[in-house]
RNA sequence: GCCCUUGUAGCUCAGUCGGUAGAGCACUUCCUUGGUAAGGAAGAGGUCGGCGGUUCAAAUCCGCUCGAGGGCUCCA
């Protein structure tokens, strides 16, 4: 396939824009549904080096409301083909093989064959079996084509058994409740793909997700919960209040930062400035993009390059090699094996921070070394990833590479974590967990010589048995250069999103050969750790917004005071005091709408303005201000116009986190 | 990228059986100057995501495509 220098070209401009100008979406209402983690003990099937684990009563009710799906669907569909269906910590799913194309329709139909047999009362039986009667039960029933495989997970030696419940039977570790007519609250929730064994290389089944729940109320409740929690959604809070845009012209992934939005970032910037001054950081600025020989040394352009926007290749070249009947593939090959040269949109800042540090020569006196930089970065996503602003295509790091010796490793990575410690705690965002992201020992993706992932392991592992928090290891979680600490929160809708991170590298110091002079005046390696308190401030932010419910602490809030005389008459005291306010750098705007009073109010509210001053005909003939807060919503009296000002200025200073009603 | 769902005004939505579009909010103007979550009136605003097809006629039916939502996979 050779194509000539204008549709080479063309190709190469289309690769790097991908983005054609189209309408500005509509923003669909999302279907019940949230990300389920699977429960540890369902790896007894799928993981056979799990023990096997008492299921609580919740969620043996979730697991034959699994089964009683199956049956349903056989019932439906005699000719489906199961693979497994396990409860999950919000419900349960069943992963079916099916030609027909399962609809939301379908679904009712399935619920209602559900109900039925929920009224059958049928009798969960279990059963014992040895392997080869397994392998003739599953042939018997016709699941040959999932079950089995399934079976052969199962080691030697353990207890292979099935249930039955009326016609269904079903290769299954247990337990269950005792009769289906158990299961009385549940409903079938939506429809997805999931590949077989979750390997992209398999086929993709039909996946049903459904609760259940011992009662109609809690179920009644979990859906309730549901509901509400899609009102704090970031992407329609960060609409209503106007606090960032993403345009279809721009591209999918690219995130527009309004100027409400824009003033939350710079604090937030500011805020980690201040902290990152007292901390012995020095601020740099790099480009956005770079050589691709760069990302060669690093390593990115191999190890990450599925991730990256397409190099960016120059016109002469492009068309020298046109000229040369060069075809795409072989372009393509070439900029692989770096007989071309090109340019790569920054994936990471890493690679830039290093030739900062390396542009000098080093003494160990001068150790460590920190550089910071608030560093925007450009990744491929898969189009299916992209959410909002916590899965975007292009992001800016609170980034920080800190270039230091052996010894000094370990108190640099203590800094490194009490700073994400108080990042989140000055936030108020206690709900999160830590998670030890290692290498998985089998998986090629990993730069780097084991015992330097060792080291670095090690290193890690000790630093956060020192903080003292809870932590899981997960193996696989690592970046390809190296371990990390992962700070992890969930939204709204429970997916989890990794934010702070603090990762050691051994290996990029070696691959860019980075040294320093000891005081045994020889050349010694540094060990490189990489910082990002918020992670990303896109995904921060978007995170904050359904952590605070668009009610931003004062410091943060885009407006902070919004001034609501009474009449018109009080419009030339209302300026007096906004001076004021503007004197004292607190952001504020009048409400000088012809409206009643009420819509005012109404309109402050609905806007999240966490601090409204009154101005009526009483308080301009005295001076004063009455406040009405989030938490006192009026009525405290009137004070003194520098009075109020003092207490939102000492609200601001102390970074004081929003007092809100009591929520039902 | 894959599966399902979805796309009508800035926002939230209605639009019956195909007969060239409606509401509320927001916006503009005018009236109204009011004490803690919506005062009144008028006006402006859309070739129904895009392209193609079926039809006398398409927002409505079909195909392709782009975007969005949920899930899977991935995620440095």
């Amino acid at each position: 396939m050779s194509c000539r220098a204008a549709s080479l070209h063309a190709l190469m401009l289309f690769w790097r824009w991908r983005a054609p100008p189209f309408p500005l979406p509509e923003a669909g209402a999302y279907w019940l549904a949230r990300r389920f983690r699977v429960l540890p003990f369902v790896g007894q099937l799928a993981n056979p080096k799990n023990p096997m684990k008492q299921m609580t009563p919740l969620e043996e009710l979730r697991h034959s409301a699994s089964h009683i799906l199956a049956t349903a669907i056989l019932r439906l569909y005699p000719e489906a083909k199961l693979d497994i269906g396990p409860p999950t910590d919000a419900g349960f799913y069943y992963d079916i093989d099916l030609d027909h194309k399962l609809s939301l329709e379908d679904l009712e139909k399935i619920e209602a064959e559900m109900k039925k047999i929920v009224k059958e009362n049928q009798r969960f039986e279990r059963q014992e079996v040895s392997r080869d009667e397994a392998i003739e039960l599953i042939k018997k029933i016709g699941q040959e084509r999932y079950k089995l495989g399934r079976l052969e997970d199962i080691p030697e030696g353990e207890e292979i058994s099935f249930y039955r419940n009326g016609e269904f039977i079903d290769l299954c570790a247990g337990t269950h409740v005792k009769y289906t007519s158990k299961v009385k609250a549940f409903k079938l929730l939506n429809i997805a793909g999931a590949y077989h064994r979750g390997d992209e290389k398999n086929k993709q089944l039909q996946r049903i997700y459904g609760t259940a729940f011992p009662n109609k109320e809690e179920l009644a409740t979990y859906l309730k919960n549901l509901e509400e929690a899609k009102q704090r959604d970031h992407r329609k809070l960060g609409r209503e209040q106007k606090l960032f845009h993403i345009d279809e012209a721009v591209g999918q992934g690219l995130v527009l930062w309004t100027p409400k939005g824009s003033i939350i970032r710079q604090e937030l910037q500011n805020f980690i400035s201040e902290e990152l001054r007292q901390q012995g950081y020095d601020q740099v600025f790099t480009p956005h993009i770079g050589k691709l020989g760069l990302y060669r040394t690093s390593g990115h352009f191999p190890y990450y390059k599925e991730s990256q926007f397409t190099p960016i290749v120059e016109n002469d070249e492009l068309e020298h090699l046109a000229h040369e009947g060069c075809s795409c593939a072989q372009l393509s090959n070439m900029v692989d094996k770096g007989e071309v040269d090109g340019f790569l949109l920054k994936p990471m800042n890493c690679p830039m921070h290093i030739k900062i540090f390396d542009s000098q020569r080093h003494s160990y006196r001068d150790l460590p070394i920190r550089l910071a930089e608030f560093g925007t970065v450009y990744r491929w996503e898969q189009s299916g990833e992209l959410n909002g602003m916590t899965r975007v295509r292009g992001f800016t790091q609170d980034d920080a590479h800190i270039f230091c010796t052996e010894d000094q490793l370990a108190s640099e990575i203590h800094g490194c974590l009490d700073l994400v410690k108080k990042v989140f705690g000055t936030l108020g965002m206690n709900d999160y967990r830590v998670r030890l992201s290692l290498r998985d020992p089998d998986s090629t993706k990993y730069v780097g010589r084991p015992e330097a992932w060792d080291k670095a392991e090690a290193a890690l592992r000790e630093a956060v048995q020192v903080l003292g928090v809870p932590y899981n290891e997960e193996p696989g979680e690592a970046a390809f250069y190296g371990p990390k600490i992962d700070f992890v929160v969930k939204d709204v809708i429970g997916r989890e999103w990794q934010l702070g991170t603090v990762q050691v590298d051994y290996n990029l110091p070696e691959r860019f050969e980075l040294s320093y002079i000891g005081a045994d005046n020889q050349e010694h390696r540094p060990v490189m750790v990489h910082r990002a308190p918020f992670g990303s401030l896109e995904r921060f932010t978007g995170v904050l917004i359904e952590h605070f419910a668009g009610n931003f602490p004062v410091w943060l809030s885009p407006e902070q005071v919004r001034i609501l005389p009474i009449t018109d008459d009080q419009l030339e005291f209302a300026q007096e005091v906004q001076k004021k306010l503007q004197a004292a750098k607190i952001r504020v705007s009048i409400d000088s709408h012809s409206d009643k009073f009420g819509a005012k109010v109404r309109r402050a509210e609905m806007e999240k303005v966490p601090y409204m001053f009154v101005i009526g005909k009483n308080e301009a003939a005295e001076g004063n201000v009455t406040i009405r807060s989030r938490v006192n919503k009026a009525h405290d009296g009137a004070k003194p116009a520098d009075e109020a000002i003092g207490l939102i200025l000492e609200q601001i200073a102390e970074k004081a986190l929003p007092v809100l009603e009591e929520k039902a």
